[in-house]
DNA sequence: ATGGAGACCTTTTTT
DNA sequence: AGGTCTCCAT
């Protein structure tokens, strides 16, 4: 195809995006505009005109976007060119960087990288040695902090001289994060190890420190395209700002609406003030919605106008009108379950939808479990997308820990995770002794291993044999890798390790082993079909003979994120996964489900407006993955940490216009499709749906929803007991009457008076506080 | 060293 | 509620 060709089946504002090669340009992309499209013809439109494929370096969101991306342009221009461009998630590109100047930054290329568990877990025995309290120090806030610090480019000494960091800290009763990160950075490097953070940071170093570096980058990426652009933090702004800075070729896509990830340091403000960067970038945006229908379309407009900060734009559609958005509200969190299976059921029944054209999405991973028992319950095929990733598994991190220290002896998280597993009596206290010895020698833990008689380590002369018989079985491994490939390392390294041996012993661990072996399916396949590119450290141009080593797996393995799960079209499944995870995919069938108060928008992000305006672009993504039939639930009440809690329904739902929204529309509820009944969990939706500002005063004004209580169940309900009801408020119960299914009772309520309530169906809620006033 | 009972904590979202 | 971690008994 040329160049004519590919510009003639694109819109004006898509052409103009696509045409606008040199210079700096910003596409703000609104939802389903067909911004993979425009990225995709942009780079063969740029091929096609002559430029140099490893020039271009083309960042994405997720490996599975470059993937795509990569196999959609050799489509377009038809020849290998495509694999040549440098395209990849920000991690994975510069990680590549970062292995082959490894030395300049003071690493070398075997390094490893930590994922957030190896973190954890390295701050956990940080905490320890320093004899902190745990409490205090909580490992997820120390890491947060850290991370914050790194992805705004300060180093552990600047944290530490920054007073305003230190002063938070203080606040916050843990002034010593400082010296944490101190420590976890040194411990870091002497494992050779890097975290996801790092990458990002060191590249930052290696263009700053290094002026030769900076020059290659520039001189190797003339051409540079951002995706997702909103979603960059700070050190990816300025590594793309660094490299771009000598010939200002630099494209961004993004949609300020769809800004999601600012928890993780995003910041909207690289997209909002590109104009400011680069006051010469064409501005060139993308409107037209080709995936929704008007309702949805409209449904999202109204939603994302309720917040502050935009680029100002207006999203349309030609398509048709479509159904109106339902709007079912439910029980329990169960109810809800039920009320999305039956309306799939009906949907795949009569209209004979695809399961893998439906997917259910939530705010938080740990509402898919109601979703997963009725799914299965109904006999509904399903997928559950993220939650806890293979690669996180005990056994696989167990493997892969082998693995690590057969390329890095010194990624010391590996070496604890398996120094005594299978059991080899290594146990803690030389662990912590052969710990202790290193630090005390500034010194590495492996050193101390291989050389236990020279360190002096306090521990007896058989256990010092054991270790140097671990180091020696490491060794034997490494000698290994020149020569094999990563299947065949892998293989070796399950068996002689012991932990096939281990697993097999027990027969309760047939499933880890089932998992170890779809581990080593995944580095046979790596090994035989990868074809991830080699570079050229100088020029940057492909080598064709890649060899799928066992580091190389593991780098390919240590950047990968569940959005990267392999797709599985054709599947037939139902899609369950969180809004997050759903960026950049689209269905026919959507259901959003959970739209109460502190859930969605969750309860941490309520306090500050910025974080609710989060949320809000988070409900807007939600909203526009839907392109035909969109469906919204919520329940009046919900299991959390064990006791069921009342929840309102969640303020978004006000902001969807009710000319949007599909009339009286009963939800199910209890036993689902074939119950009628709904006693006191009766509900309707769509216009029947009272806004919360005009539902009457609550009984109590220091009502908090997420506190309530716990729902009765009958044999609790005595006369006398203070209980709360959803509708009628608090009151007294006097009387008990009938038995069994007819059980009633009577209840005192504080404003309504008397009232007789049939006990299977009225939820009777016993305050948290007792009652009292 | 191993396993079981109980305490305890959790829930944002993820590269 | 359910999973993880800790501590104690074996």
């Amino acid at each position: 195809m040329n160049g004519n060709n590919i510009l003639s089946q694109l819109n004006d504002s898509q052409r103009a995006a696509v045409q606008e090669v040199a210079g700096p340009v910003m596409v703000i992309a609104g939802a389903g505009s067909g911004k993979t499209r425009v990225l995709t013809y942009r780079i063969a439109y740029m091929l096609e005109q002559g430029i140099v494929p490893w020039r271009i370096l083309a960042l994405t969101f997720t490996n599975k976007a470059a993937r795509e991306m990569t196999e959609r342009i050799q489509k377009l221009i038809g020849d290998g060119r495509a694999k040549a461009v440098q395209m990849g998630t920000f991690h994975s590109v510069f990680l590549r960087i970062l292995r082959t100047e490894a030395e300049k930054i003071g690493f070398s290329r075997s390094l490893t990288v930590y994922d957030t568990d190896d973190s954890k877990s390295l701050l956990r025995n940080i905490i320890k040695e320093m004899n902190l309290d745990p409490k205090i120090y909580v490992v997820n806030f120390i890491l947060n902090r850290i991370s914050a610090a790194k992805s705004n480019l300060l180093s552990d000494e600047d944290y530490a001289r920054n007073t305003e960091a230190k002063q938070y800290d203080k606040e916050c009763g843990k002034p010593l994060v400082s010296e944490i990160f101190t420590r976890y950075n040194k411990r870091m490097h002497n494992a050779n190890a890097m975290d996801f953070d790092d990458i990002l940071y060191y590249m930052n170093v290696l263009l700053r420190d290094h002026p030769d570096m900076l020059f290659k980058y520039q001189n190797r990426f003339q051409y540079v395209l951002v995706d997702e652009y909103q979603d960059t933090n700070f050190a990816q702004y300025m590594i793309i700002k660094k490299i771009a800075a000598s010939h200002h070729n630099i494209c961004v896509v993004g949609d300020d609406a769809q800004s999601i990830y600012g928890f993780r340091g995003a910041d909207i403000n690289n997209i909002l003030n590109f104009k400011r960067d680069y006051p010469e970038a064409k501005l060139i945006k993308l409107e037209q919605n080709y995936r929704s229908t008007q309702n949805i379309v409209n449904a999202a407009n109204a939603v994302i106008k309720n917040n502050n900060k935009q680029i100002p734009k207006k999203v349309w559609t030609e398509n048709e009108e479509g159904t109106p958005i339902s709007v079912l509200q439910s029980g329990t969190e169960n109810d809800e379950a039920a009320a999305v299976c039956d309306s799939i059921f009906e949907v795949e029944h009569n209209y004979h939808v695809d399961y893998n054209d439906i997917a259910i999405l939530y705010r938080t991973n740990m509402q898919s479990r109601a979703l997963e028992e009725m799914l299965m319950k109904r006999h509904i095929p399903y997928r559950i997308y993220g939650g806890v990733s293979f690669y996180a598994r005990k056994e696989i991190k167990d493997v892969l820990a082998y693995c690590r220290l057969a390329v890095n002896h010194y990624d010391e998280e590996s070496l604890r995770r398996v120094i005594n597993y299978p059991l080899r009596g290594i146990g803690d206290t030389t662990v912590e002794r052969v710990v202790a010895c290193a630090n005390e020698h500034n010194a590495r833990v492996w050193d101390v291993i291989e050389n236990p008689v020279f360190f002096e380590v306090p521990v007896n002369g058989p256990t010092k044999e054991k270790l140097m018989d671990f180091a020696n079985k490491i060794k034997s491994f490494t000698a290994l890798l020149a020569t094999k490939d990563a299947y065949e390392m892998g293989k070796h390294i399950v068996f002689a390790s012991g932990i096939a041996a281990a697993l097999k012993a027990d027969p309760s661990d047939k499933d880890r082993m089932d998992n170890v072996e779809e581990l080593l399916d995944a580095m046979k396949d790596f090994s035989e079909n990868a074809e991830e590119p080699t570079f050229n450290d100088d020029t940057g141009e492909v080598i064709e003979n890649f060899t799928p080593t066992l580091d190389r797996f593991l780098e390919s393995v240590a950047l990968l994120t569940d959005a990267d799960e392999k797709d599985s079209e054709e599947e037939h499944k139902v899609k369950l996964m969180t809004i997050h995870a759903a960026k950049g995919l689209e269905f026919d069938y959507v259901y959003i489900t959970g739209l109460e108060e502190n859930l969605f928008p969750s309860a941490m992000s309520i306090g500050s407006r910025r974080e609710l305006e989060e949320e809000r672009r988070l409900f807007y993504v939600a909203i526009t993955r839907a392109k035909k039939v969109l469906t919204i639930t919520h329940a009046q009440t919900r299991y959390r940490f064990g006791s069921m809690q009342f929840c309102e329904p969640s303020r978004f739902l006000d902001e969807i216009p009710l000319s949007c929204q599909k009339t009286l529309r009963k939800a199910s509820s209890g036993k689902g499709l074939f119950s009628g009944k709904s006693g006191a969990g009766e509900v309707y939706s769509g216009k029947t749906f009272v806004p919360k500002s005009k539902l009457p005063a609550k009984p109590k004004p220091d009502f908090s929803a997420s506190s309530v209580g716990r729902i009765a169940t009958p044999p609790e309900i005595v006369p006398g007991l203070r209980i709360y009801h959803l509708k009628f408020g608090y009151g007294t119960v006097s009387k008990i009457d009938g038995t069994g299914e007819d059980r009633k009772a009577v209840v005192n309520f504080e404003t309504l008076g008397e009232k007789v309530l049939l006990l299977k169906f009225a939820k009777l809620i016993i305050p948290k506080d007792g009652g009292k006033k």
